[in-house]
DNA sequence: TTTTTTAAATTAACGGTGTTAATTATATTT
DNA sequence: AAATATAATTAACACCGTTAATTTAAAAAA
């Protein structure tokens, strides 16, 4: 008796309405201004409805979080073709930045706001299929290019922290506005060219003495 | 005729007494938690007092932003005395992220939070003397390596960028939560030791390898 | 067919936020 | 004592995330 219950199926596509929802909303003015009543409005649900599929705004942060890092995942997963650990490490560098640069959203979601790690935190257990993948890509490359005669006596998972740190660095402080600060104080960059590539050019010098 | 109007001491001093207000809530609750009302109830004044002494919140976290590039700064001066430009180097690495680690909420409006930059970009002309002191301290030590024979045929500039880039990274997913995410998932980091620790060890030999 | 039951969705409300406009208090000078 | 200029206040706006209480709607039972 009583009124049918939602099946998994049809919980899954209200869940998907919100995440669209929030992702158009997040994608066009930013997490920020991404509220749960913007949301709800967009897709004429009431605010609360939206705490029936979402424990809370974090949840949806996660959500979003897991996206982006598919994403990225897909981009690295094309350059397992390449041969050369080597090459592969100078691609995915420029990959890496120019996913930032071009998903700046993402990004904050997935590598510099709290929130998406909080939600996690709170849950007994953590899936996290898609960034294993990301940084497995880059573990395994690193691994390759010790392989081919570099990073010699070094851990290879402190490489690859350090290898991620370094461009996380300076996409993060480009992405908050950091950089262009210091840039114009103290960096003279040629008018045609990106800081971050100019920068890109020097850490490939710098690893290219790492053989 | 008229109320005395309030001289330029009078008004520092209310200017710093809101300050020291916001600090203290800042540094004891984080700064998602220091609310312009909460300052106020602090000092016994009312919430809109304040915007007669500040433009808005941003303003007041960018002043307490320079206050913390004051400390860093602090730090890295006695550094100034260490003859050798790459133990200079290391030192202020090692420096680098002991403060990130023990002054999280500086870092964090120092380095990662957008709103002061947003306040810096606002304003018609941008004094930054505390911050310049910092990462002018840095160029010239990269500099000084140079002359050592480290970063050969490198623009200094660029080295120095990578530098800050890699110990901000490395600070930055620590802070927010995403290194230990990874650490424990994919990096077997012995119990006694730090994560960050290992990885500046790397990081060192990684430099090391620039001469 | 009508009543009961139950899950889904809603409205109302709480306790906050940054910020601005309008008002009051206060001290000084006429 | 009255007028005035300035400092500080109160009231208000337009939001926010979230929870409790309530209503709606549909399926099952009578």
């Amino acid at each position: 008796m009583g009124r049918k219950e939602k099946d998994k199926q049809e919980i899954e596509d209200v869940r998907l309405k919100i995440l669209e929802a929030a992702k158009n909303l997040f994608l066009k003015e930013g997490y920020e201004a991404t509220s749960i009543r913007k949301i709800a409005a967009e897709i004429k649900l009431s605010p609360t409805t939206i705490y029936l599929y979402y424990k809370d705004k974090n949840d949806i942060a996660y959500t979003l979080h897991k996206e982006g890092f598919k994403i990225l995942g897909q981009q690295f997963a094309v350059l397992q073709h390449v041969e050369s650990g080597f090459e592969r490490l100078k691609a995915m560098g420029k990959i890496y930045i120019s996913f930032a640069i071009q998903n700046t959203d993402f990004y904050q979601l997935m590598f510099i706001m709290k929130e998406p790690m909080e939600f996690i935190a709170d849950k007994d257990f953590c899936e996290w299929e898609e960034g294993e993948f990301a940084f497995g890509a880059l573990q395994k490359t690193v691994s390759d290019c010790k392989a081919e005669g570099y990073f010699k006596g070094m851990n290879d998972n402190n490489v690859a922290l350090n290898v991620w740190a370094l461009v996380h660095g300076l996409c993060s402080l480009k992405l908050q506005g950091h950089l262009d600060h210091v840039a114009s104080a103290h960096l003279h960059v040629p008018e045609d060219r990106n800081i971050l590539d100019e920068a890109f050019e020097t850490l490939v010098l710098m690893l290219e003495k790492m053989k």
